[in-house]
DNA sequence: GTCTATATCTGGATAGAC
DNA sequence: GTCTATCCAGATATAGAC
């Protein structure tokens, strides 16, 4: 379990195709969506998903009109409502589906390996592999969390809040044990944090440069051990 | 000029308050402008633009109307219209002043610093320094960059790599001294930009942990310079 | 310069045919 | 299950009184 892992491997390990997270939600929802075949409810959730994280991400969800997504999706407005009862429902199924994902593949990575220093790189992997397969989830939902139901808000930062916990625990450790030397927690697990981020947040710039996910990972790597080790 | 500066006297020395900020557009904007009393102007553009980024804070830009602007501003809708021509016009005069303070402030700060690991402390210092005076700000311009109109879009990524750029010339300038060890120049300063960022996008999470911008400023170049020095 | 009142349009949501 | 047609609340923007 403690061997190294790239991004091939990972992808395919995880395996996190949107069928299979629409297929989730739909066997999780069962009163929500109308549509009782599963066939046909996953293919249009897919359909409605990819619709929306394209036309949000490229002008904000507020700004993407039903029609929009009906002609993006390619179903009617009649047909999308069969989905969700509300503009506003949607954006909550989009972003806590992805939370489901995220917390459940974090931790599961991390999962038996004990070294902090192993366990600190094989985070900062995960984090980064994950946010480069579902870039689109990610970054919508760092955008649209102020936009949120009052409750689905609070889950958003206590995700946010989580995830972070993961990092800070890690280092914490890694100072008790005396192979880190003693340094703030916490700044360290949000400056860690907001590393991660930045990948899938400015990901054109990444892009333009040519830097691949390994490069970065690598990087972000080296980067906390030379504050870490010192 | 190369002593060090701290909060309280930066804040004295680059004064930025919102009046300034509003006089300037106004003085630069005699056409788009309805008002003629320079008095009068100033005083509405800090109500209008005070309300307009509180409001698109808490909810976005695209889901604040004219009537919840027009409440919280104290102005009425007919008002509002003698300052702008339009919802997007006002969208890019808030985010053209920002980014003319920024770019003015930061360039000041560093100028006349020749050493480049005093140059990058005192860029560090001005950037949080900077953010944090004028927080509402940045935080607006990030979130609300891509519903600009496409010049301005095209404008704010350009401030976002003339900035970076500022970080990665220090760090270039450090390593062909050889006073910082041989690092990837973009990737260090693209690093350095979201850890700055991260303090004016999550101030609750600082805010909640007592962590002032001294601290985080401290935090930062000791990350930094744990990375370059090594 | 500022306000009120209103013209005009867009967007979310649904009813009912197929 | 899906589509078309439509309702109507609420949005931007302006006209004209003061």
């Amino acid at each position: 379990m403690e061997q190294d892992i790239d991004f091939k491997t990972f992808k395919r390990v995880v395996s996190l195709s949107m069928e299979d997270m629409c297929r989730d939600l739909f066997l999780e929802n069962p009163r929500g969506i109308k549509i009782k075949k599963e066939g046909v409810a996953v293919k249009n959730l897919v359909k409605i998903f990819n619709a929306a994280l394209a036309i949000s991400n490229e002008k904000g969800f507020a700004a993407m009109s039903m029609r929009d997504l009906s002609a993006e999706a390619g179903l009617s407005m009649g047909a999308l409502y069969t989905y969700f009862s509300s503009k506003d429902e949607l954006l909550d199924m989009i972003t806590h589906q992805g939370r489901m994902v995220t917390a459940r593949v974090l931790l599961d990575q991390v999962d038996g390996i004990d070294n902090p220093r192993a366990r600190l790189k094989r985070a900062i992997e995960a984090h980064l592999f994950l946010s480069e397969i579902m870039q689109p989830w990610f970054y919508f939902s760092y955008m649209e969390t102020k936009n949120l139901s009052k409750t689905q808000h609070r889950k958003a930062i206590e995700t946010e809040l989580f995830t972070e916990k993961i990092f800070v625990d890690i280092i914490s450790s890694g100072c008790e044990q005396g192979l880190f030397r003693e340094v703030d927690v916490d700044l360290a697990g949000a400056a860690l944090k907001a590393l991660l981020q930045d990948w899938y947040l400015k990901r054109w710039k990444y892009a333009k440069r040519d830097v691949t996910v390994e490069n970065y990972s690598v990087f972000i790597t080296n980067l906390m051990e030379s504050y870490l080790f010192l």
